[in-house]
DNA sequence: CTAAAACATATGAGTTACACATAGGTCAAA
DNA sequence: TTTGACCTATGTGTAACTCATATGTTTTAG
């Protein structure tokens, strides 16, 4: 007895599912949400199935999925294939990308805390033709 | 006598600084080199002054400025005012905000390899009008 | 009844820093 | 002279929206 027929207009269904009325038009326009429209005013009305993929869509890029990856495990859904296998397959490539992502981030973090002590007993300079800024050209690692 | 005045064309310019050519026409597109045109073939020359902000460019992006942070720099500087001052103020800003974005990086990082461990024990599922993906919907954090 | 407020639509620009592709002009070597 | 390597400008694609614009609709207040 799922037969809820429920019909949310963009806003409804943006106050319902805690996300903008913004990106449910954008992800309309990606195709991943599929709304009616009504022939009287051509607003899309957006139902249960809607609601469904909207969260599902809020808690795959949770963990990480992208649109476009959503995009083919719906696809892949739609031909009634298992979207798991590539489930899987696309968080085990994302997961050492984001490590790299992580370090590199942690290391400019570093720098940048580095530079804001070492300047911290700079004077500021003043520009002459062989120096743009003083602080920055003297910056060493480490 | 820094009175060097060689000049390099887009290729040698990127060689002797370790850039790519489409980076230097892209800073060039931007404004913040300004080769020579040679007038017999229209063709770019860049200069030492063009190597030093390069390297700057360089530098600065390797402590988290941006591009447009850099074109203020250089805006400073054209106008015979210190940069320091502004050099300063954005990395205070920047090192919150990346930190934060690290933050949530790492966090991403936890929630995936969570899902992983629990999706190594879970079948693949099969499409059915209530479920999209058994792995994604079935994810707990913690 | 009407006018304004609040809602809806489509569409295009802006964000970041390039990489890549296209179409075409230039130059050096074989 | 032709070929290959170089140069130019310009437009597209990337990610996931947000914001702005112009315009149509529905509701509500006066």
């Amino acid at each position: 007895m799922k037969e809820n027929k429920h019909t949310f207009l963009v806003k409804e269904l943006a106050i319902y599912c805690e996300v903008t009325t913004d990106a449910i038009r954008y992800y309309t326009r990606l195709g991943l949400l599929k709304p009616v429209r009504d022939p009287a005013n051509k607003y899309n009305l957006y139902n249960n199935e809607d609601v469904q993929k909207l969260r599902f869509i809020t808690r795959s890029k949770y963990l990480g999925y992208r649109l476009n990856d959503i995009a083919r495990i719906f696809n892949d859904c739609e031909k009634g294939k298992s979207p798991c296998p590539r489930v899987r397959k696309i968080i085990e490539q994302r997961i050492p990308e984001n490590r790299k992502r992580l370090e590199q981030l942690v290391q400019l973090q570093q720098r940048m805390e580095s530079a804001m002590l070492q300047w911290d007993k700079l004077p500021d300079g003043i520009p002459d033709g062989d120096t743009i800024c003083a602080l920055i050209e003297s910056f060493e690692d480490g």
